[in-house]
DNA sequence: CTCCAATATCGAAACATTCAAATAATTCAA
DNA sequence: TTGAATTATTTGAATGTTTCGATATTGGAG
């Protein structure tokens, strides 16, 4: 499977689960640590470290640690070229996929 | 957990897959039917006619049934407005969700 | 160093997803 | 109606995800 899938799909898994999609609307006005986004849902700690961590694994979120307290912010170039891999997975394209394929390499 | 976030996570978590994604780009430049897919897939029949009634039930794939054959095709509608609402998750808003809320309902 | 606050990791239970084999359903043609 | 072609559903095993309580780590205050 083309590579271009492979990782457009593991930023979007990341994604696809409303409280994780919900971080990112609330990370999108600037950096907020991780006290301030658990004050906002109904989760325990460790359950939001972990979001974080898939978050931040998937190269969405980027996190800074400024004494006690780990400051996370989205990272937009990549959010930038998601919306762009998904614009150009969307629109019909002159070199489209589905005329020059066989049977796949996976 | 706000509805939208409910019903973009549900969307995005059906094209959260290589294969689904690769799918979704095929039919970009048109229908096609189920055969036509699996010839470019190394995956069974089941398989694929399980991961099209995923992207059905998300709303981002319409069937036709014609004859014999089933034919898939994209929602642009449905992606269009998938991108918008992802546009406005990644970009700072004036009424910003970490502005307003306190701890949710979800 | 010791304690506290903030965050991360571990371990386990519950639940969901993936995928293929077997089988069923639908449609057309003869 | 029978058979062949195409697509859908069911089943079950393997795997992955979610979430929590418990515990560990990290950094600053005293």
């Amino acid at each position: 499977m083309e590579q271009i899938y492979v990782d457009t799909a593991k930023m979007l898994k990341a994604i696809s689960d409303p409280k994780r999609l919900r971080i990112v609307d609330m990370l999108s006005c600037g950096e907020l640590c991780a006290f301030q986004l658990l004050e906002a849902f109904s989760v325990t700690q460790p359950t939001l470290s972990h979001d974080m961590k898939v978050l931040i694994e998937a190269g969405i979120v980027n996190d800074r640690r400024e004494g006690k307290n780990t400051y996370y912010s989205l990272d937009n170039s990549v959010l930038a070229a998601l919306q762009q891999a998904l614009g150009g997975m969307f629109r019909p394209k002159p070199e489209c996929i589905c005329r020059k394929n066989g049977p796949d390499d996976s």
